[in-house]
DNA sequence: TCTATCGTGTTAAACGTTTATCTCTTGGAA
DNA sequence: TTCCAAGAGATAAACGTTTAACACGATAGA
């Protein structure tokens, strides 16, 4: 593979090297014979426009950042493969990085996103503290933040799912189904989101003189969750329904459930989140939290797009609804 | 963000350019006192240095590009995620790619990959046809095939499973729990590992004097999946078990059998594929066949590491092996 | 004392594109 | 016929690095 370049393209095809990029990028028009002839002698020698030079003259980059916290919730992985989608289809290249769920990792990473002058970023911060880099005050590069938004007073757009309503739709199934004890299996409760919604939960059995959930922190792992799920359960008096606040924590509950031998809904009821196709296979099928996952990419895309291209719009902090289904696993008390 | 250039570094520090990049660079020995004077006028004007600029000079890219056929499958993502991994770790960038199980858009992605000139690529081809960009006969770009390695006559290295023994220890364990009647619910037979997992179960059962288990063919998605084989189920006598041949007919079987109200083990026993915290987080664990995850990723990037770094050794099929999980959902037949 | 060697640092020439500027035709409008 | 605008290509100057070649002392072997 000796690399072949636009020189040689041009000195085949008969052109100058002007006309070669200019068939490539298509800014400037080129006749339908030259344009052909180029075509062939490029692909005779199958050449490819080599990026770095590419960018390191115009300046534009073609690339979006990625940063997730990790690959192990199904509801990143989710979101990176459509936005992946989104971004081929604009012909936009994307660089995922990985936080690891650690606020130095996540600093690092960054740096070394920052070294490809992407021209655009789509984050969901490991913690809520957002990381300088992407509090936007740095300078004109457009960043919109996803799911894990802690602060307020940003500069950036954002977009969110309304974790209240979705909390607090779930204790009102819960509620309606005559539910009064119920538990709370929270992944890390100080960030934004999962805060969101227990208030959620908790804020509608206030309203309606249920009595205040139990909360169990159960970490990021569903090993660890499951442990500590099943222990807890063994100390203290059962609740009738758990609710569950993320993907690894349903799973983490389900595990807990099963070790304790405690059938859902009989001897206790459970809400899911998010909303995925292990969830319905199974016996008694999971009722769950959907967050709209795909509304949430195509959101965050587009307003990035927005930014590239300029759009001078007021920042916007975009909030999405998630939806209760409704399944089985919900028990109705007499 | 008015971009800072190695020369205002330079001039900060009192140094020449040249020394600015050794110092990033670390290819030439730069004094204790320089050092630190460089670091602290990089620091001081966040500096970053610019990859694009820096691969055009050296030709050295410090990527490599991952191909996987799609983000659906957890088997896909997990390899992705170890992988991002060991790269953060050396100091590489992955870009990673998907073929959405399209030879077209395989090609595509392929083609947009090679303009980063990458120092190497891992790839799980979407069929059993390796892609030309990836026969590696076109030059001396490293390459690392995993998973659906469809053809022998390969030049690259490949990383793969036995597929043919983890077929077979499943139909084995079956077996021996008197199982007689087996299906195998499949999700592109043609698919090499899947042909020879399914060749596996066939030929231990032949092996033993067992009838000859049918193929249920179900496609890559879950929903056409459980549709077609609880449609299945409903037209052909049952058998008393099923071996499912990926992680995503593991769902679809699971789904089947939930809405057909049969039982796992008492109705019907199954064997999954891969193993995930999933699989444990139910009443009746599943009993499956584990692919060495991290060691599959782990093999490719060492040798793709070794490639890169001109180790000049044999090519090598490396082939690891599977092992059958068990737990309870196969029921012991009198 | 005279070279040879080594350790540090600098100079300047690429790397393969993009793009502002220039040149040369061609075809109307006046 | 003359002039000018517009269209289509070509020329050449960057972009921000890396790195070969070079310079200059200091050290050491002869």
């Amino acid at each position: 593979m000796t690399k072949v370049t636009i020189r040689e393209v041009a000195e085949r095809a008969g052109v100058s090297i002007a006309t070669v990029s200019n068939v490539f990028s298509g800014r400037k028009l080129v006749t339908e014979e030259l344009r052909a002839r180029v075509q062939e002698a490029a692909h005779a020698l199958s050449y490819q426009v080599d990026r770095a030079a590419s960018q390191l003259k115009s300046g534009r980059a073609q690339v979006v950042g990625v940063l997730v916290p990790n690959f192990n919730d199904t509801f990143f992985t989710s979101l990176v493969s459509r936005i992946e989608q989104l971004a081929a289809e604009a012909h936009y290249q994307v660089i995922v990085v990985s936080s690891q769920d650690d606020q130095g990792i996540e600093t690092a990473r960054l740096d070394a996103l920052m070294g490809w002058r992407p021209s655009g970023i789509i984050a969901i911060p490991a913690t809520n503290a957002v990381p300088r880099l992407l509090s936007g005050e740095v300078g004109g590069l457009p960043i919109v933040l996803v799911d894990r938004v802690g602060q307020s007073d940003l500069v950036v757009d954002t977009v969110t799912v309304n974790n209240h309503a979705a909390g607090w739709s779930a204790a009102q199934h819960l509620i309606d189904c005559g539910h009064r004890s119920i538990a709370i299996a929270s992944s890390v409760s100080a960030f934004r989101p999962i805060h969101d919604r227990i208030r959620g939960v908790t804020d509608c059995c206030a309203s309606q003189g249920v009595p205040a959930p139990r909360v169990v922190e159960v970490g990021l792992s569903h090993e660890s969750g499951a442990e500590i799920l099943s222990e807890w359960l063994g100390a203290n008096a059962h609740p009738t329904a758990i609710v569950a606040m993320t993907n690894v924590t349903t799973l983490a509950t389900l595990s807990a459930l099963a070790r304790r031998g405690l059938e859902i809904p009989d001897a206790i009821s459970l809400v899911g989140f998010d909303d995925y196709t292990w969830m319905t296979a199974r016996k008694v099928p999971l009722t769950a939290v959907r967050q709209p996952l795909e509304q949430i990419a195509d959101r965050a895309w587009g307003r990035l797009m927005s930014r590239i291209n300029g759009s001078p719009e007021a920042r916007e902090d975009i909030v999405l609804d998630a939806s209760l289904q409704l399944r089985s696993s919900v028990a109705r008390l007499a």
